[in-house]
DNA sequence: TGTACATCAGTGAACGCGCGTTCACTGATGTAC
DNA sequence: TGTACATCAGTGAACGCGCGTTCACTGATGTAC
């Protein structure tokens, strides 16, 4: 039963693929069907409605990112062993699944509005990380806000990076340069 | 004559106010033009269509941008001097004309495709700076992409924490902490 | 100064199109007895 | 084992809607003589 792919999971892959590949409004539920291989109404046994569709795909997903984010945003240890952690698990994701990530980077902008201000939000996970850490002492004083913006951005530019071919090959070969860099900010 | 607004001028603004506030696709003609007191006819008067209104706005703007690094990363001095001009010159026109640098940093992903890949390239001007800085070793060497990635990120990730509110000021007010930054990326 | 004409931003009505979605239907599969 | 029925993913045809765009027209403004 765990290797069974449902039609519902080709639905989403298809559309995720389509979504990355020419952007999400310029995607219609006959081109998705077209490409999983079946008429635009029978999505609708599967998904209430085409936001639905993109909701599922976008939310679910990215509170789990989250959430495993601020799993190694826990780890007991230094914040430089915390840091490290964190950068290696969005390299690892991003490793996982290009296309979901791509597709994350790409469509977070629709969303970021209807997203909760918690664990579950990767933005928020990196800044309370490094406001905590800012306030304890283990990492140097400064802008917040800044510091995280920063780190956050070494990363997800050098994903953008690859997702356009500047850098051609995946973030996770990166994962210890990237985290040497990122080190840098908050040493 | 130079102080005059024209209808052209105000269909741009209002455009460009919208499409960052509700994403472009989410905008329609007879939206652009009902927030400029016309109807939607009228705007065909100014523009070809759609596409090529959105085209204005977006690659006339994208180029001048890049120039204006290009420019900075032009200037005489260290590669230090370089850095700090080009960054300020990013935080300038982000000070400059705010509503423009979110609508370019929103709208990027949808033309990047057809951008040219020479100096009124932002994001090319930034990679071949650091490029040639290493080769002539006037900062470390590393992998330049990498690098360039991590500086645009540290500045563009904190600009897009403005345009959400993370950030309660413009980035210009935080112009020498961004370049203190982006400096410990090329130290 | 007055009259005729050209220009052109802006309008109202209408167009064809592709979209998301609905709905009655099909047909394969599983279940009850 | 065979028959009747339930389930449900998938379909074909059709819907209403809002979209980008066209076009003949208006009416204010400037220009020529």
């Amino acid at each position: 039963m765990s290797e069974t792919v449902t039609s519902k999971d080709r639905i989403k892959r298809e559309a995720m693929r389509l979504f990355v590949k020419h952007g999400t409004d310029a995607v219609s539920m006959r081109d998705i069907a077209d490409a999983v291989g079946m008429k635009a109404p029978s999505l609708y046994a599967h998904f209430r409605s085409r936001d639905e569709l993109i909701a599922a795909l976008f939310l679910g997903s990215y509170s789990d990112y989250g959430r495993k984010l601020a799993g190694a945003a826990a780890t007991a240890g230094t914040a430089h062993q915390q840091l490290r952690a964190m950068v290696r698990t969005i390299c690892a994701l991003h490793a996982e699944d290009e296309l979901l990530f791509n597709f994350l980077l790409l469509t977070q902008h629709g969303f970021l509005a209807e997203v909760r201000a918690d664990d579950s939000n990767p933005v928020e996970v990196i800044c309370r990380w490094v406001a905590t850490s800012m306030q304890s002492g283990d990492i140097p004083p400064g802008n917040p806000t800044l510091i995280a913006g920063a780190i956050m951005g070494i990363i997800i530019q050098n994903a953008t990076f690859r997702m356009y071919g500047r850098l051609t090959t995946g973030l996770n070969d990166h994962a210890d340069e990237l985290f040497a860099l990122c080190l840098r900010i908050i040493s």
